[in-house]
RNA sequence: GGGCGGGUAGCUCAGCUGGAUAGAGUGUCGGCCUCCGAAGCCGAAGGUCGAGGGUUCGAAUCCCUCCUCGCCCA
């Protein structure tokens, strides 16, 4: 909020100095305004001087002079220095961050939030993973890194709509169908076969079980396996939409790869590409002429089996969302899926649309170690961790926050003796302790009479420890966190902020008292409950918009 | 062979669109509870930012080459 004001006013600075001759308006755009990252060099930074110089030529500590000249004027200035290479370090008065406060309380549970996203409408695909088996672990950082991408564009004011794309047909609903004959047949002590690469795991014998006592031993003869498919389908559903309430994530629509095919948009697309020439017949396949659009080869879409690759359905879903009326479109997938985007971008571009608008997320696996060594996973062999699992282990709290903390980027190690054993050394607990204590300090408060705390009628500037203006910046700092979090789509950002907040409050607390019996200066008691106040606002919001919650006792 | 993503403290990882003396957590070592909640705080030690070259006032960050790990494709 600070930020921003002050580089609209540099910003003028900028401009005036343009007018009058002082320089060109080349560097227009290109500096920056900075919290310098140590301390004793202001409250902010700008490197406008150097770009300049660079630009035009000249000496750099020359033209942050004449940069000086015009920010001096500014009422919220207090101190103007030039650094090191040219760095225009600039000191605001404090009464500048006093006043950070009362809009904070003002804004209650909307502070932080913003409308930079107004009008924009995102669609976030996610989790999208077929009903095979419960949701593994990997599946549970994408089910978790899409909800805080979805999070946060819609504490920043984006129309945000959830989808779950999925196919319940072809090769692999068949086995998962014949392998749930098979545990049916076993548990009722016929013969059965097995499929050679069906899947092995224990739910498999649960979906069987629901079925002999919904209809006892009524299929054993039947020689059609869609019975089978269609409760396995059903039950693993269910289970894995409630393993994703666990989580605090919902959808707004689970999307049917079949309905595309049911409509008619699979045979429209290849009509459409075939009428721009983009596809041709070759070996009783048709290919899709992805040379045309500069890639290195063609690609099949419909296989000389009659059956479409993934390609097809995959472009005609997208050119779906396009015709939805979404201006944004964000994928969160699996780095083992970078393969299929490609080809999608080129069919929608194809078609006449902006693949510019579809930002593809791709997140690394997790590994997950357990007694120092690395477990190696297998949906099939179901020698997987599952989501359940580690929800009952650490709780959803924890596992949102281990997720959300690494960017999607790295590779996540997921290490299962910290997480159960040590709990207590857990970060998120760090930062939900910070609001705990607030909480508590706050109640005792109130357990003194000192209750309705209003910012208006307190002196705000006896305020003045370092430690107070450090959180007064980070607070006033918090909705341009959210805001640069968001946009990135960088959860990982928002977790970093709550670290550091949780980190300059412990050090005020353990350094000085809010409540201090001894020295019983009410007035800056009250100045520090209205502190905390807010800072207990910022901890509630921050850990909220995350899907965290902000416990009052722990 | 090609594509994508990693390689930063013992370990797990931040480091934004190039900025000042490269950070956090954890671990190790040493301190802090008669005091608003010690799930906390303070301090110390710990680095060839994978290697080499280049671009420039300035490179962990951008470019090239190579090494290495993971995933995908042929």
């Amino acid at each position: 909020m600070i930020q921003e004001r002050l580089k609209t006013i540099i910003d003028a600075c900028f401009t005036e100095g343009v007018e009058s001759g002082k320089w060109s308006a080349k560097a227009a755009g290109k500096y920056s305004v900075e919290v310098p990252k140590r301390d004793g060099q202001g409250d902010f930074s700008t490197n406008m001087a150097m770009v300049m110089a660079g630009i035009e030529k000249k000496n750099p500590r020359e033209i942050a002079a004449l940069v000086i000249e015009l920010l001096e004027k500014q009422d919220i200035v207090d101190k103007l220095e030039i650094a090191g290479p040219g760095f225009v370090n600039i000191y605001l008065k404090t009464k500048v961050w006093h006043d950070v406060l009362q809009p904070v309380l003002a804004a209650g549970d909307n502070f932080g939030k913003s409308d930079v996203g107004r009008g924009r409408k995102v669609m976030v695909e996610f989790v999208s993973a077929n009903p095979t088996g419960p949701l593994s672990i990997g599946h549970g950082r994408q089910a978790i890194l899409g909800d805080s991408i979805a999070r946060l564009l819609e504490a920043t004011g984006h129309d945000v709509y959830r989808e779950y794309y999925f196919n319940n047909a072809g090769r692999q609903m068949r086995v998962l169908g014949q392998s749930t004959q098979a545990r049916y047949l076993e548990l009722l002590g016929k013969a059965f076969q097995f499929p050679e690469d069906g899947y092995q795991g224990e739910y498999i014998q649960d979906i069987a079980q629901s079925l002999i006592d919904e209809k006892g031993d009524s299929l054993v003869g039947s020689e059609n396996v869609l019975p089978f498919t269609e409760k396995a389908v059903e039950l693993i559903f269910k289970d894995i939409s409630g393993t994703l309430k666990d989580m605090g994530i919902t959808f707004d629509n689970y999307f049917n790869e079949h309905t595309l095919y049911d409509d008619g948009h699979i045979t429209s697309v290849v009509q459409e590409l075939r009428d721009k020439g983009l596809v041709y017949e070759k070996d009783d396949a048709t290919w899709f002429k992805t040379t045309d659009l500069g890639h290195e080869q063609d690609r099949v879409i419909i296989k000389k089996t009659g059956e479409p690759t993934y390609r097809l359905p995959d472009i005609a879903y997208h050119r779906e969302k396009f015709r939805r009326g979404f201006d944004w479109l964000i994928n969160v997938l699996g780095s083992d899926h970078i393969a299929t985007v490609p080809d999608v971008l080129a069919g929608v571009e194809a078609l006449g649309y902006d693949p510019k608008k579809i930002t593809v997320v791709l997140h690394q696996f997790v590994t997950l170690t357990r007694n120092g060594k690395q477990v190696k996973m297998s949906t099939r062999k179901a020698t997987f961790v599952t989501v359940d699992e580690l929800l009952a282990l650490v709780g959803s709290d924890v596992l949102r926050f281990y997720f959300m903390m690494r960017k999607p980027d790295s590779q996540l190690e997921f290490d299962l003796d910290l997480a159960t054993s040590q709990e207590k050394d857990n970060p998120v607990y760090y930062v939900q302790y910070g609001h705990a204590r607030i909480c508590s300090i706050l109640k005792r408060a109130e357990e003194s009479g000192l209750k309705d705390i209003d910012a208006a009628n307190i002196d705000l500037s006896l305020l003045k420890e370092a430690e107070e203006l450090q959180l007064l910046k980070r607070i006033a700092s918090f909705p341009a966190a959210v805001e640069d979090a968001a946009l990135s789509l960088a959860p990982h950002r928002a977790i970093f902020f709550l670290m550091e907040l949780a980190g300059d409050w412990h050090s005020y607390y353990n350094k000085h008292k809010v409540i201090d019996p001894e020295n019983v200066d009410i007035a800056v008691t009250k100045a520090r409950l209205c502190l905390i106040t807010a800072l207990k606002q910022v901890f509630k919001n921050g850990l909220e918009m995350l899907g965290l919650t902000a416990p009052e006792r722990m």
